[in-house]
DNA sequence: CTTTGGATTGTCT
DNA sequence: GACAATCCAAAGA
């Protein structure tokens, strides 16, 4: 256990810092969404001077919110298909939210899903996007307000690092972090 | 203008 | 492990 951002402070602070931090210190913070939700479990860091970010190229209209104030959704849609959500964090820089442990809402998220298993029902960003009701309405909301609900932890478990999945650029840097032995990561970190 | 390929997932072999 | 689904931004011509 290490110290983490104290959490008395509010979140647009939180987030206006370094991407890799931030993605660091969500783990095991509980998001929910007209509270459905639970634990985030994995995440992943995308900064401005990065070739894997959208944001590398700089300000266009699907990235807008990337370069808006922190603490707001940043949702783009992936091969054409799924929604991803990010959080903002300082211009040109987000966290992507991975992976979710269920607590909250988990019928509706087996709705939604159409699937029981709860293991599968937020491993990874297209299903957690579809399990929390995320589209594009969601883009540039801010993660203060409803429907949003975020709480930190005071202190930050152990986490796990890695590269980060499903890119071809700057595929070395360990920006993927995890919540070490949580059955309900998108992939094995190794 | 046309082509390429992606911060993914479900299904089939 | 292989591949289709399906939209659209980015890159090429």
């Amino acid at each position: 256990m290490r110290t983490a951002f104290d959490s008395t402070l509010d979140l647009t602070a939180f987030f206006d810092r370094d991407a890799v931090t931030v993605a660091q210190e969500l783990i095991g913070a509980t998001l929910t969404v007209e509270g459905v939700g639970g634990l985030i479990v994995e995440t992943e860091a995308y900064r401005p001077e990065d070739p894997a970010s959208h944001s590398f190229r700089g300000e266009s209209a699907r990235n807008r919110a990337m370069f808006g104030p922190p603490a707001h959704a940043y949702v783009y849609r992936s091969y054409g298909i799924h929604w991803c959500l990010n959080f903002v964090c300082r211009p040109g820089s987000a966290v992507l939210i991975r992976a979710l442990e269920p607590v909250t809402g988990i019928d509706t998220m087996r709705a939604r899903r159409r699937l029981e298993n709860p293991v599968l029902l937020c491993a990874g960003p297209g299903r957690l996007a579809q399990a929390l009701g995320i589209s594009l309405a969601e883009d540039g909301a801010s993660l203060l307000e409803p429907p949003f609900s975020l709480t930190l932890r005071h202190s930050v478990p152990d986490t796990l690092c890695g590269p980060r999945i499903g890119i071809t650029k700057a595929i070395e840097l360990p920006w993927r972090f995890g919540l070490k032995g949580s059955a309900y990561l998108s992939k094995r970190f190794r």
